[in-house]
RNA sequence: GGACCGCUAGCUCAAUUUGGCAGAGCAACUGACUCUUAAUCAGUGUGUUCCGGGUUCGAGUCCCGGGCGGUUCACCA
């Protein structure tokens, strides 16, 4: 009780007190508002003669300077803040008094006349004010802000409040979604929904969340992906279709990865993977310039231009490129394995050669593609739901794009094949069985509505979080996820 | 999972090196102040120093164990 956060809780029940005896609501439920703050601004700024300009605005008090017969305050709201001014000869002795009740923290409403005021600062005369709702916590420091770090994560709000940048992030991430929309909708895509609840996991290789539905008494798997599901939609005849959505893996927690995450996945009937690059570049391009008004963005230090065309370049070249190797001397997986072990690379007896080519990508070529840019071509054992190369089948048509080091966007040619894709899913299965957590569940039914036919196709799935890390220049996930997985407090 | 760093007032941080009364700014409270904007000025109060043990006359500080967070490595399309 002698806690000091606990007195000024006392003080703030008391004020709230003080209020209900005046007879006044501290929670009503509406007030009628005639502007925001950034109209109000923008009201005056176009005619700035006139001086007799009402308005009715409301926002949080974020700031209060009493002057003794008169007090400025800001308020805010989504749109940006305001600053009002009070003065007790307008007022009246009677609210003047009242307003020493009201905290920062607090909404109000303020009726008033807009000015200049002799710095040139737009503001509210206020001819009336409104209690609208009172705040019993006292909110983080006005100008350090709130800093540390959990805190942030686990009160989102507050850090939302003090933190203009946070703001401002998760207003771009929601720009980016819905131009990403506009874009696809453009196109004659639709947009879909599959389910979240799946009975097995595919569509990536990624260990699944698992659940239970009482009533079925089943076990359940969130999905890691929303490929299959939407191939399906393809086989059904919807020849664009896509979803944007949470996926699930049970991994790793790291700067560039959550548990739950947003992905869009699209599929064009049709469109082979040199379609979808071309598309994946105008999308994102666009993207960037609708949202940040550049197709630039810094990020670590570095500018990265999303303009298209972005560079692209075969698998195996970035290899020789950037590592020095070139797999074809090693076509042998142990020989390939004894070269890695020779460079000092972390390997694993149970890595199949796809396994190994990924490392050596992740070793050598991805932290230096920091411009947009398309690997294609990868290795057939690490992409069992891709179309084979039609002039070397050990290798399959599909791109990863990368920017900043990290790794955006996956797509292929969608293997069409009923009997190569069950052959791929018994490979993934051997591989399954041989200790590969990750390794594709073989889907029966996925493999019953292939053989129905499903057009030539064209794949995407773009990670949203890391386009926004990226466009943001955020160099953790967290940052631009509300709610970020977190250990239990 | 490993390593490193951190956790002190509602918030931002000192005090830890070398164990010796736990401190400042903001926020809050009282008062002054009619153009301030990190308002200013005078005054007031504020603590489970993340938790649990241990060493010591004495621990925020040293030791052991635990929790949470950050970074990084491992893992991870």
């Amino acid at each position: 009780m002698t806690d000091r956060g606990e007195d000024i809780l006392q003080q703030r029940l008391a004020k709230l007190e003080r209020i209900r005896e005046r007879g006044i609501d501290p929670y009503p439920s509406r007030y009628c508002k005639t502007h925001t703050t950034q109209q109000a601004m923008a009201l005056l700024d176009k005619d700035p003669d006139a001086d007799n300009l009402t308005v009715s605005v409301a926002g949080r008090i974020i700031a209060k300077r009493g002057m003794g017969k008169i007090t400025f305050l800001h308020i805010a709201d989504s749109s940006g803040k305001l600053q009002a001014l009070l003065k007790k000869n307008l007022l009246g002795e009677d609210k003047y008094a009242f307003f020493k009740d009201f905290d920062i923290g607090d909404f109000i409403g303020i009726d008033g006349r807009l000015f200049k005021t002799n710095t040139g600062e737009t503001t509210v005369e206020a001819s009336e004010i409104t209690m609208l709702t009172k705040s019993l916590q006292p909110l983080p420091e006005k100008w350090h802000g709130l800093t540390d770090v959990e805190k942030r994560y686990r009160q989102r709000y507050l850090d939302l409040i003090s933190n203009d940048d946070a703001q401002k992030i998760f207003k771009i991430r929601s720009k980016v979604i819905t131009e990403m929309r506009r874009l696809l909708d453009e196109r004659d895509f639709i947009e879909v929904s599959t389910p979240i609840l799946n009975p097995t996991a595919g569509g990536a290789s990624a260990k699944p969340f698992i659940t239970h539905h009482n009533t079925l008494d089943r076990q359940l798997y969130l999905r890691i992906a929303t490929e299959l599901h939407l191939k399906r939609l393809i086989i059904g005849g919807l020849d664009r279709v896509y979803e944007i959505g949470p996926i699930f893996r049970n991994e790793g927690i790291s700067t560039k990865h959550n548990p739950e995450f947003t992905s869009i996945e699209s599929y064009e009937a049709y469109a082979d993977y040199n379609d979808v690059m071309v598309n994946v570049e105008n999308m994102i391009s666009s993207i960037a310039q609708k949202v940040l008004g550049t197709t630039k963005t810094t990020y670590n230090d570095e500018v990265i231009d999303f303009a298209a065309p972005w560079k692209r370049i075969d698998l195996r070249q970035s290899l020789i490129e950037y590592g020095g190797i070139d797999v074809e001397d090693y076509l042998d997986t142990e020989g390939l394995r004894q070269k890695m072990r020779d460079l000092h690379i972390d390997v694993d007896n149970r890595m199949g050669r796809g396994n190994l080519i990924d490392k050596l990508l992740s070793t050598y070529v991805e932290p230096n593609l920091i411009q947009p840019t398309f690997l294609m071509d990868y290795p057939l054992e690490m992409s069992p739901l891709a179309k084979k190369k039609p002039d070397d089948p050990r290798f399959v048509e599909r791109f990863e794009a990368f920017a900043g080091g990290m790794e955006i966007a996956n797509a292929f040619t969608e293997l069409n094949d009923p009997q190569d894709q069950r052959e791929r899913f018994a490979q993934q299965l051997a591989m399954r069985q041989a200790g590969d957590e990750e390794a594709e569940m073989p889907d029966e039914d996925f493999l019953t509505a292939l053989e129905y036919g499903m057009p030539p196709t064209g794949g995407l799935g773009v990670g949203i979080d890391r386009l926004v890390m990226l466009l943001t220049g955020q160099p953790s996930i967290r940052e631009v996820i509300l709610f970020p997985q977190l250990k239990s407090k």
